[in-house]
DNA sequence: GCGGCCATCCAAACCGCTTTGGATTTCGCT
DNA sequence: AGCGAAATCCAAAGCGGTTTGGATGGCCGC
């Protein structure tokens, strides 16, 4: 635990070259049991550490992985963001590899790839929230930067390992229990429809009415930022006007607190009057669980799809001929106090 | 934009040597315009840029700059880590440099300070939410890596850098304008108050009571992570009490939210019979402004304070010798919807 | 005509590690 | 004994930059 001596010291110490202790550390087998440990105690006695840029310029992998935030996505995705970046940082940690973030704002995005790249600054990065006319992978591929996507880029699903949850999948599901509890006049919130989630999200809640013969009502979609005074002020509109919607399919939990406060100020009741169903993307400090949840939701953790996302990126990385592998995962549709039965339709309906 | 020259390659394509093209393209006096033009032109017609590691390992500055978060910050401490993060990154990036988050567990945390030091991974260190026994900064010292507080450290303001808002004197101003708008019965709905800024929050709440003669009311105080739940529950058990808060006093917009739900599923209005004071950490997807902003609040950007924490670091690491100098931070106190006077306390009150 | 001073440019050392290509010793086996 | 294989270890060459300590040549002043 000393100040901090370098590998050179380290073997003058020990009377052995720099070469024999360098393998005693890490791992290679041509050196004596009995070296490596004097090696290794002689090490910790010094507090040897490597010095990582000498080592990431000796082996030419700059062990990093980055992350790229252009301004547009950090102002509404914000949360979301950290925690996958949460999940995706323990699996880094645990293989021995950094992450960087880069804050940019959205015209130098290409930019900040391309420094990566011939600054040899990261050995892959992250594509967050891929939009529906999506360029970043090209971009990549041709930097021959190794990358995984959160969430899929349409149109490159085959040719590009990513992590997403069943958007569609999700929703429609969602939409079916609104059905099945007799509510026909739902209202979508979603999030800001040029990115691919939110686009597939839509098509769920869409199918989901057409197989029943309805149509979507144009009066009760939304798309923007999912922030809470969104979720609020739409909610109330509807709700205020001639022919307001029994139930909201809101996709975040933000956005579904201010619908929730939107019902509340109507003098609804949440459940009762209004259901709501929200996706729920697991955030830590919104939680939404016990006995029974606040919010009915569709659930899937982002922090899981950071950590499987850094696995795949990982492994990419470490074999880089493998095939693109994905992983598409379902979303738990999860009952909670927020959705209850249609209220009939009768004005003036007598009590019980 | 070809592939990615080295600078051996590029100075043998200029018949020079790579002593001038170094020079040419960093900026230094001693090479005549003439032959830097060459150089410039030379380099970005083949698209070379500099190798980061080789450069570091050079000049033997990580050019990086580290924030380790504990699980148990990112926890609960989620939204406003990632907006300082944003504020911090663009200051990094202004002046060339990489910002590297190590996410680990509580008990790895002084670890990952040894290995950030020993490996050289970073020219310094952000200390994000210092508690009340803070010791991170006495271990840092011992590295001898340069650090700034986001917050301020008991006892060691005068010796280390920090940037931090006035959390006693906003809370005693927002309990001031409870007070003066006749509440007396004013819940506290508390950080966790073994972190410095809760704790002080905490104090101006009582120094403005005890300035009336007043004191607080241990029913009326709790102390939490500020989730959303913890603000719902916590205000629905005060409110049904026989004795119930007229006003609250939130540390944080998220919790403020779940007041305002329980106020909802109470039956009453936020702002006439109930008040709300919220501090507002100004976060992007939590947006409190308009005409009149939801909640009354005390306000200061986060994202800002990264901002010039960062600046500060960045000025201690280029000077290592200067003075320690802090920023501290008036919040603005924000009038917004959610308080009135207090409701005239007779029960059975008459209307109008 | 000559020493001195700039202005330019370069060869080589160095940063701290990994890795190649042997050298040396030990040892089993015929 | 003799020999090749196996076990250990090492000197030195990178990795791709920066930086030190000169070289070289032109120009000025005396």
């Amino acid at each position: 635990m000393s100040k901090g001596v370098n590998l050179k010291e380290l073997s003058q110490r020990l009377n052995l070259s720099q070469t024999t202790v360098s393998r005693a550390l890490n791992g290679y087998p041509e050196v004596s049991a009995e070296t490596r440990r004097r090696v290794a105690e002689m090490a910790d006695r010094l507090g040897y550490a490597p010095n990582s840029q000498a080592r990431r310029l000796a082996t030419g992998r700059s062990m990093a992985i980055g992350h790229v935030i252009p301004r547009s996505i950090h102002e509404m995705m914000n949360p979301i963001f950290l925690e996958f970046i949460a999940g995706a940082g323990e699996t880094y940690s645990r293989h021995g590899y950094d992450m960087t973030l880069t804050v940019v704002d959205d015209t130098h995005e290409e930019d900040a790839y391309r420094q990566i790249a011939s600054r040899k600054k990261a050995d892959g990065v992250i594509i967050h929230s891929p939009a529906n006319e999506e360029r970043r992978h090209l971009l990549l591929r041709e930097l021959n930067l190794p990358f995984v996507v959160h969430g899929r880029i349409p149109g490159a699903e085959a040719e590009t390992t990513w992590v997403d949850m069943k958007n569609r999948r999700a929703f429609e599901r969602a939409t079916n229990l609104l059905l099945d509890l007799g509510h026909t006049r739902i209202a979508l919130l979603n999030g800001l429809e040029h990115m691919d989630f939110a686009h597939r999200r839509r098509r769920g809640f869409e199918d989901a009415l057409a197989a029943r013969g309805l149509a979507p009502d144009p009066a009760l979609m939304r798309r923007a930022d999912m922030t809470e005074p969104y979720g609020c002020e739409n909610a109330m509109a509807m709700l205020g006007s001639d022919n307001p919607p029994t139930a909201f399919l809101v996709s975040s939990m933000i956005s579904a607190i201010g619908v929730a406060r939107a019902v509340g100020q109507c003098g609804l009741k949440v459940g009762k009057d209004v259901s709501i169903i929200t996706h729920d993307d697991a955030l830590s400090f919104l939680p939404n669980c016990g006995e029974v949840p606040i919010f009915t939701c569709t659930r899937s953790s982002v922090r899981y799809a950071g950590e499987k996302a850094a696995e795949l990126l990982l492994a990419m990385i470490a074999d880089p001929t493998a095939k693109p592998s994905s992983l598409h995962m379902d979303a738990e549709l999860i009952i909670g106090q927020s959705t209850g039965p249609a209220p009939s339709p009768g004005p003036g309906k007598a009590a019980s």
